[in-house]
DNA sequence: GCGACAG
DNA sequence: ATCTTGTCGC
């Protein structure tokens, strides 16, 4: 699977930021696809000693939730941890494992913020806009926003508010835990992100797709070691 | 100026 | 991301 947006990775923090600015245009924040069979979980690693980051990319089974395909890859890093350029860090080595997968999802589980970024353009809008797929941005914590406390139960939750604009969602994806900030990728409504990360989190606080593809760059990483 | 700041 | 200390729940 290749992008259909290609552009430059190594730019400066100007030129980033410029470049998000252009492509946050071309997201579409409504539910935009046919049918998914085939759902992918993307999640990066660190590796301690070496410069080096490890992509990992599951592809599940929408209905069964099995894994029907991975593949892990090894890159190096040259773009440094910028609250609001993170894409510029992470999706390089992404973009490669997608380059070797056989399958191509239908929809794409991000961890990581979509819309609810400074610019509306975090990484799940970043890598669903150069690969025109639906995808849903993920975040453990969130990068900017308010929000309300959701009621504790499972499929509860709140918006996550910025200026007034709804950027994403608080969603409690299992009782009496930490919501898990959900938000428009491209190609999705919110409501309908939602619906998909309840589905895909049946035993976990994140979705089994982003969860399966952590297990993989933790067990390449043990290996190492 | 100060705090906050996806991973 | 990773590390650490303390607390709570299973």
């Amino acid at each position: 699977m290749k992008p259909v947006i290609k552009h430059p990775w190594n730019l400066s923090e100007m030129e980033a930021i410029i470049l998000q600015q252009e492509l946050a245009s071309k997201v579409i924040k409504e539910d935009s696809f046919v049918e998914i069979n085939c759902v992918a979980g993307v999640d990066v690693a660190y590796s301690d000693h070496n410069n080096k980051l490890i992509a990992a990319i599951v592809i599940l089974d929408a209905s069964s939730l099995k894994v029907i395909e991975s593949v892990v890859v090894e890159d190096t890093v040259d773009f440094p941890y910028i609250p609001g350029l993170f894409s510029f860090r992470e999706l390089p080595p992404v973009v490669k494992a997608f380059d070797q997968l056989k399958i191509s999802p239908q929809l794409i589980v991000c961890d990581g913020q979509g819309l609810a970024h400074p610019r509306r353009f975090g990484l799940a809008s970043h890598l669903g806009v150069i690969f025109d797929v639906p995808t849903i941005g993920c975040g453990k914590t969130k990068l900017l926003g308010t929000y309300e406390e959701p009621d504790f139960n499972r499929g509860a939750y709140s918006t996550l508010d910025d200026n007034g604009e709804v950027i994403g969602a608080a969603l409690r994806t299992q009782n009496n835990i930490k919501p898990l900030f959900v938000s428009i990728g491209h190609r999705i409504s919110l409501q309908t992100a939602c619906k998909w990360v309840i589905d895909l989190s049946p035993n976990y606080r994140l979705p089994e797709t982003t969860r399966q593809s952590d297990h993989l760059v933790r067990n390449l990483l043990n290996a190492k070691q």
